[in-house]
DNA sequence: CCAATATTTAGAAAATCATCTAATTAGAGT
DNA sequence: ACTCTAATTAGATGATTTTCTAAATATTGG
C-alpha cells in the first residue's frame, strides 16, 4: 500500500464523497458523476487517483465502469495513523 | 471543524510524521525540525496548515513554541470517514 | 538597552493540481 | 459496418502548493 497516495487521494473532497458514496453499494461512472456539480473528465481523474490509491477497484459491465470501494486500504490507511502510538491494539 | 482542512493538512507526508512524532509527546518546533531534512521556515509552514486545521495546538514556553497533538481531531475526521456507512456506532 | 536564540513572516520560483473543451476509445445493438 | 451511449485520454490554462533565502519578531539574559 502507497500510503503517500492513500492520503493525496483523500485530500479532495469530491473523491471523499465518491467513497462514502460506494459504501452504499458498487456504482457506474456516470451515476457517481450525476452527484457532482464537474464535468465527466474531470470525474475520470478523481477516479483514476482513488484506483491508483487502490481506494477503489473498477470492473466493466457493458459499456459501463462500475466502481467499487475497496473498504480495507482506507482501513489501514487510517488505522495505520490513529493507532500504534507505541503498539498496534 | 473543518473537515477539508484536515485531510488537506494529512495530504503531506511530511505533516503526518510530525503528528507521528508528536504522540511520544509534546516537542519544540526546533525539536521537531531536526527530524526532518527541510528548512526551518518550511516546516514553520506545515506547524501553521497543522494548527489551522487543530490539529496541533501550539504553546509558548520561553522563546520556544511548543507543539502538543490534538488526538481528538484526528479521531473525528478519520473515524467519520471510516465508519457511518448507514450509522454511526 | 543590546545581543543571542528560537521561530516566524515575506517574497519569489518551480512543481503540481484541478478543471475545462475537444477528440478518442470501447462495447452493444441494429 | 454504422450509430449510439459510456467513459476516457489529450492538451491547455489558471490556481494552489512546496520550497527556498532573506528579513522580521519575540523572549530571555547580561
Amino acid at each position: 500500500m502507497r500510503i503517500n497516495r492513500v492520503f493525496e487521494a483523500l485530500s479532495h473532497p469530491a473523491r471523499r464523497q465518491i467513497l462514502t458514496l460506494l459504501k452504499a453499494g458498487p456504482m457506474s461512472a456516470g451515476e457517481l458523476a450525476d452527484h457532482f456539480d464537474l464535468t465527466k473528465p474531470t470525474l475520470s481523474v478523481h477516479f483514476n487517483k482513488l484506483r491508483e490509491a487502490e481506494l477503489v477497484a473498477v470492473e466493466r459491465r457493458g459499456t459501463s465502469l462500475i466502481y467499487h470501494l475497496n473498504m480495507s486500504i482506507l482501513e489501514e490507511a487510517l488505522g495505520g495513523l490513529l493507532g500504534a502510538k507505541d503498539q498496534a491494539p
